[in-house]
DNA sequence: CCTGAATATGCCCTTGCGGTTATATAGCTG
DNA sequence: CAGCTATATAACCGCAAGGGCATATTCAGG
């Protein structure tokens, strides 16, 4: 039986796990970040996150089965790149509190100065 | 000695706890989409999220010491207030991207393109 | 005071996550 | 084919996160 191993186009709909999660661990973010600059090959992002390879490995298997990266196979080499898409959806999420910290009075602030007025 | 039980504002300068880990929880986002609209009692916010008092109370403490509440005791119960701000990090986090997902030629359509083309 | 209401903490348990090491797979290259 | 490189999986582990129940605290009201 051929045991299908690489099965990344399994879940091309993905989806499955969910942006907000993803984006918690500081590692992730970083590989998304420096894949806003230009695709980067696994071994790059493994260098540049300081984990092992296969802890790096792990972290991009989450971002693939989030929808956030893409591969593209290039011999044993594979080329990472960001697909920004899913984060449409926390920017969605985020977009009715924008307006609300821009210059307002801030509601500690206002606890703060009540507190002084006893 | 007298052993000070609700110490909230030992940090009140906050910023501990980082923001994306904040949200990762869905009870957490519900809370601040609850709190969105007015301040709520922390009864409320349990009714709402489905979980048990001390489960409700529990996330309702990592919000505050992530600085995205405030809490206004009043006898024995605590109106809790929405403090957007941390909110801004994850939106400045989020900027370089968003110009992004705007109507672009996705990655993963053209990998699905290039696929169909062998 | 005593009781009940509202809420926070302590304790316990289970699960999942992130990390590591060892191993498997795939594809060059000699 | 043998060996090397690049990367993914497997197996394992420690720990913190999230959930529940029991308890403590604070306060209002008879």
């Amino acid at each position: 039986m051929p045991l299908r191993l690489y099965s990344w186009l399994a879940n091309v709909d993905g989806m499955s796990t969910e942006p907000f999660g993803v984006l918690a661990d500081p590692a992730r973010r970083r590989i998304l970040d420096l894949l806003r600059e230009r695709p980067r090959l696994a071994g790059e992002l493994t260098a540049a996150v300081g984990l092992s390879q296969p802890g790096t490995s792990k972290h991009l298997r989450v971002l693939r089965e989030a929808g956030l990266v893409t591969v593209r196979p290039e011999a044993q080499r594979r080329w990472y790149e960001l697909r920004p898409e899913p984060l449409a959806e926390i920017d969605a999420w985020l977009t009715p509190y924008r307006w609300m910290w821009a210059g307002r009075f801030d509601a500690l602030e206002r606890h703060l100065d009540a507190m002084e007025d006893e």
